[in-house]
DNA sequence: TATGATAGGTCGAAGGTCAAGGTATGCAAT
DNA sequence: ATTGCATACCTTGACCTTCGACCTATCATA
């Protein structure tokens, strides 16, 4: 699958990052490698936006992060999902099925 | 249907044109009125988003355009899609189709 | 000790979206 | 006639996101 690097679509770096973290806390590039993995790098996340993402979200109060150590022991930031964040999945998860259905309806019509 | 007004997702704006074009030539305003129809008032595009989506396609070669007068017999320029948009149109479709389809794998996942 | 992989991060350029405006014309009502 | 409204085109400036390119530090291994 040659990866399409088409500029990330504005709001799904969000909701992707939201489910990846309620399966299990995560630190950045675990984050990274797994959106990749589920979207048969249809979606690679790289730094310049991943962090930048992560710090807004922290901020909105949908995540929370601690330090803590990373599967191959080095020092790692672990980021986890709050009550907060939980619903603003539900919320773009919801908006996204609306996108979804509008998008196939509008390239459907012959 | 609350119009759902989040940023229009980047790259859903040229490919909802060009499907709209693709049926028949259309002028700015009438392009815009089918997007909210055939989407259920989930896209709604903006003048400021718009306008410089046409000009950046026509500049691409992806349409064409030549004055005439509107249902209502006003001046209206008239955006026609060109051989190159239809590749575009072929090419976009079947990104969304890849997309939607990673956003869903990614997005059912328990 | 040097290298590569892992981990976190920043920065500036580029580009898209939006809200708010501006211009002009046809039409209908006063 | 002139006021107002809807149609039609478009621009501007602020804001945000994304990306590519970079930097730092640590651990394991050769």
């Amino acid at each position: 699958m040659p990866p399409s690097n088409t500029n990330l679509l504005q709001g799904t770096l969000d909701v992707l990052i939201l489910k990846v973290l309620a399966l299990q806390p995560m630190h950045g590039l675990g984050i990274s490698n797994r959106i990749a993995q589920v979207t048969s790098n249809t979606f690679l996340v790289k730094p310049g936006s991943l962090f930048p993402a992560l710090h807004r979200m922290e901020e909105a109060g949908w995540l929370t992060s601690s330090w803590g150590e990373s599967e191959n022991n080095r020092r790692a930031k672990f980021y986890r999902l709050t009550a907060v964040g939980r619903r603003q999945l539900k919320q773009e998860t919801d908006l996204w099925a609306r996108i979804s259905a509008a998008m196939a309806r509008a390239l459907k019509a012959t």
